[in-house]
RNA sequence: GCCCCGAUAGUAUAGUCCGGCCCAGAAUGCUGGCCUGUCGAGCCAGCGACCCGGGUUCAAAUCCCGGUCGGGGCGCCA
């Protein structure tokens, strides 16, 4: 018995039409002489309704076996009904039970009771059966998807970069080391250096979406030791600021599609998602110092904010600008990475930006030093490795143009559009510290 | 890496401060029964737990030490 229908496809239109629906058994309510089972699928749910009396009794034996979670297809014949959910309800002639859970399972899919998110994530295939998690990852593939779309409009094109690197030339947090047959390899921290090197090699406008590793032991409800990132890097640009064009369309698009497509899945989680204005803010080193100085935030200049500053950052962009969302530009160059590029006329500063949402980074960018004598003269000042970076400086002396990218995490934007308390309720399979399985 | 906090049935919790009244309580779940329009269905009956190791004490879920696991803050960052 194949399906015929989801169950969000059944509408009271279908009165009298005869379908197959597959699924879990969600819940059961038995009346004694009604009983009520409601089906889930992956896109909801159907309640199919049988009548001691008016449906035979082989099939109410059938009925009368099912328990929470097992997995069954119901053929049967469509009725519109006012007081059944959704106005339709499904009349079964046939049900087949394919599979039989044990009892009880380790947690309930349909109770309303608080789980953990410990428990849940032990559990999470379970888990994810709840129709409010499942929201979660439809809402985070359409932010994938709304992404693509702005991109390929753009016509950026889609590239691969290795996840294996050959050394943990970055800097800041720690990498993940592999056994590679005798030699010692890296889960890449961020695909930047790979990116930089595809968009000089001409291919000149790129995105990359896929995994980065972070090695630090961070016990926080932003941190993962995996997380997904959509890697943006472009040629040919002016400045910084084509970057951050990019970047807050990019994310107003990806906003536009889950508010279009997952109305469902929006009042479920009870989030209502106004679209952001832009461009968006723009606040800069050093008139940073200032402001947080204004909240009684004393930063010494030419240092890195901290976590605190970017709160109340938010808050003041929040009050000024009326705006969620907003860039944080010309970093201190001490703090930031060899390959940024310095502001030329000031070069304490970075043309590096930040974007930030709801007080949370989101993304790190900017534009990179291009020219070959700057990056070798960069690399010196931060105590690095000519040699140990050769791989990547090297093709910088046979003509690159000026260019500038972005990495956005997705679990954080995930998280953060949807007000989710914790990143890994934004991630199917979250990997921290402690946490390797399932 | 540093600091703070926590761990009781399948789940989520009460009880811990002030040791005995706790062979641990209400909910949800599960099992069985009743019920022909439920939609967190309802009603009745039953099942099921003090993280591990050591210590203090006449007596430990409760106090102390260690371990494991978890939560939060900082740092680092997406």
């Amino acid at each position: 018995m194949l399906r015929t229908h989801y169950t969000s496809q059944i509408r009271p239109e279908d009165e009298g039409k005869e379908v197959v629906v597959a699924g879990w058994v969600h819940r059961v309510r038995d009346l004694g002489g009604v009983k009520f089972i409601i089906l889930r699928d992956r896109e909801g749910l159907l309640q199919i309704t049988a009548k001691r009396g008016v449906i035979p009794q082989e099939l109410m034996n059938i009925a009368d076996e099912l328990r929470e979670e097992y997995v069954i297809a119901v053929k049967g014949i469509v009725k519109a009904n006012r007081i059944a959910p959704k106005g339709r309800e499904l009349i079964p002639n046939e049900i087949e039970i394919i599979s039989r859970p044990i009892s009880p399972l380790p947690i309930s899919i349909s109770s309303k009771t608080d789980i953990g998110l410990d428990t849940r994530l032990d559990y999470r295939v379970l888990d994810l059966r709840r129709p409010e998690v499942l929201a979660v990852f439809k809402i985070q593939s359409k932010i994938v998807e709304g992404f693509e779309d702005y991109l390929r409009e753009k016509g950026f094109q889609k590239v691969f970069t290795p996840c294996l690197i050959g050394a943990a030339s970055e800097g800041g947090a720690e990498v993940f080391p592999v056994v590679y047959f005798n030699k010692t390899a890296f889960l890449r921290q961020d695909p930047q250096l790979h990116r930089q090197l595809v968009v000089i090699s001409g291919m000149d406008k790129i995105y990359d979406l896929g995994p980065s590793w972070r090695a630090e032991p961070s016990h926080t409800p932003r941190h993962l030791c995996e997380h997904r990132g959509c890697a943006v890097e472009m040629g040919f640009i002016n400045d910084e600021q084509d970057i951050m064009r990019i970047e807050e369309n990019l994310v107003t698009r990806a906003m536009l599609k889950v508010k279009e497509e997952c109305s469902e899945e929006l009042e479920i989680l009870e989030v209502n998602i106004e679209i952001p204005s832009t461009p968006f803010p723009e606040l800069r080193f050093p008139k940073i110092y200032e402001i947080l100085e204004e909240f009684g935030k004393k930063i010494p200049f030419g240092e890195d904010y901290d976590r605190e500053s970017e709160v109340i950052l938010a808050k003041y962009v929040k009050e000024k600008y009326k705006s969620d969302f907003f860039f944080v530009n010309r970093f201190p160059f001490k703090i930031k990475p060899f390959y940024v590029m310095k502001v030329d006329e000031d070069p304490q500063w970075a043309r590096s930006i930040d974007l930030i949402y709801k007080g949370l980074e989101l993304s790190s960018g900017g534009q990179r030093e291009h020219r070959y004598e700057k990056i070798v003269e960069q690399i010196k000042e931060k105590g690095m490795s000519l040699i140990g970076l050769q791989w990547f400086t090297e093709f910088f002396k046979y003509g690159a143009p000026p260019h500038g990218g972005f990495n956005l995490g997705i679990e954080r934007f995930t998280m953060q559009l949807l007000n989710l308390s914790n990143i890994r309720e934004a991630t199917l399979f979250p990997r921290t510290p402690e946490r390797l399985l399932p």
